[in-house]
DNA sequence: TAGCGTGCGTGCCTTAGCGAACAGACAACA
DNA sequence: TGTTGTCTGTTCGCTAAGGCACGCACGCTA
């Protein structure tokens, strides 16, 4: 169990394939706070994270930086290398300090020469992609900022495969695009229907069901989206 | 010149594809208001755009549709076929009366198999794409309705290939994602800067660097994302 | 020329969320 | 033990924008 490997995209390459591309990448520890790629910069890795995760963001001019996408261990970092582009689109940042497996972009794209079943994969994860940003906009443009904190706080138990982990509300308030103690307030909600519970940077899931009701319908598209996809 | 293809993707590939590509297309004309494509439905045909523009959008339980891009004869609807998903992942709508071309989406599937410069000029665009989405959910979340109208008229205006175009008020409520009011708001303030002029469903664009100058520097941003890749 | 539908201007009230600031509370460290 | 830094709670004033509704004005049709 200890050396299993536990990327779902991996996983669900066929046997040859599978073996060939963990040969081919090395486990690295994900520390936080660490930049692995800055958009329009070639990458230089790319990363399946087995349990750490990984936000991507995107930065406009005068604000903190904003959410896109979070990867964990049911996806990657560095997809769009399939799609022959060398540079990054946006920023990835490490959020949640634990492991991946890492190759370096030139030998992805070796493997990508003559290993289809790859290629597949990356193509539908990228479909899958497109698919969680444009519904991300939605809930962003529409959404209020408790249930679209739930969605997030979910995302993060779905990534992190353990009932706590370390976020600040500073912290939370820019991936949401909000203000610190709009953070404070939501959270304040959702501990005192005793769904979490946090304190100083630690935060706790105490009732999943009950976050899945208030949060957004959006998580659920979500995992729709990929599960259409990747079951 | 009037017989001319001017669908710029179609433009960049090399001259045999090109007219191997012209060869499989019918132009037809897209009517305002036809929806061309539903989520998780697959597409039956792809879109090259010459004259016509279309909007991708997508839809939040209890709100109006929101757009996601807008595709003219810089780009084209169904590019996501390039990675093997033949479920559209949002809806589309005419958005422009006009033409375009338009190939099955069967048809496409063959031409990718043996036509490389092809399926490399739709990874290119679906990587434009990504990034330019990445850039609208950032856009939406931070920026003010006026500056995002004026983005959006330029976008309109560069498709349009033409200084006046037909929309009304609440139909660019709609796109943006805010209150019909709040548009006749921003688009007065436009009018009274002379950058604009409109009446009853016509706008008309009066002053291009203007409009520039009054929008979110979103605008720069997504056409050096396309001629980064494109030229 | 009367009627009606559509598009636009405007106003009122409400509200979510911003920006900024301050204070308490805890943790770590010296 | 005190000091300092970090995290959270809370407040105040403010603004962009939402929801709603009314009225006008233009233009098509009868």
């Amino acid at each position: 169990m200890a050396a299993r490997v536990v990327n779902r995209l991996i996983d669900n390459l066929p046997r040859q394939e599978r073996s060939r591309i963990i040969a081919r990448c090395h486990s690295v520890d994900l520390a936080l706070g660490a930049v692995l790629c800055q958009p329009g910069q070639p990458f230089e890795h790319v990363y399946f994270p087995t349990t750490g995760f990984i936000s991507q963001v995107v930065k406009i001019n005068g604000h903190q930086p904003l959410e896109l996408s979070l990867i964990g261990n049911e996806g990657m970092l560095g997809a769009t290398l399939a799609l022959g582009v060398q540079a990054a689109s946006a920023s990835a940042v490490v959020q949640g300090a634990g492991t991946a497996l890492r190759m370096t972009a030139a030998q992805l794209r070796r493997e990508l020469r003559d290993a289809p079943s790859l290629l597949l994969m990356l193509n539908r994860y990228l479909y899958v992609s497109i698919a969680q940003l444009s519904q991300s906009a939605g809930c962003t443009a529409f959404h209020e900022v408790e249930p679209r904190l739930a969605r997030w706080l979910l995302m993060t138990h779905d990534r992190a495969h353990a009932d706590h982990f370390n976020l600040t509300h500073e912290f939370l308030a820019d991936m949401l695009g909000v203000r610190r103690s709009g953070i404070t307030i939501a959270a304040g909600v959702l501990q005192r229907r005793k769904l979490i519970r946090y304190s100083r940077g630690e935060i706790r899931v105490l009732d999943r069901k009950g976050l899945e009701a208030a949060s957004c319908e959006c998580y659920g598209e979500l995992i729709d989206d990929y599960t259409q996809l990747f079951g």
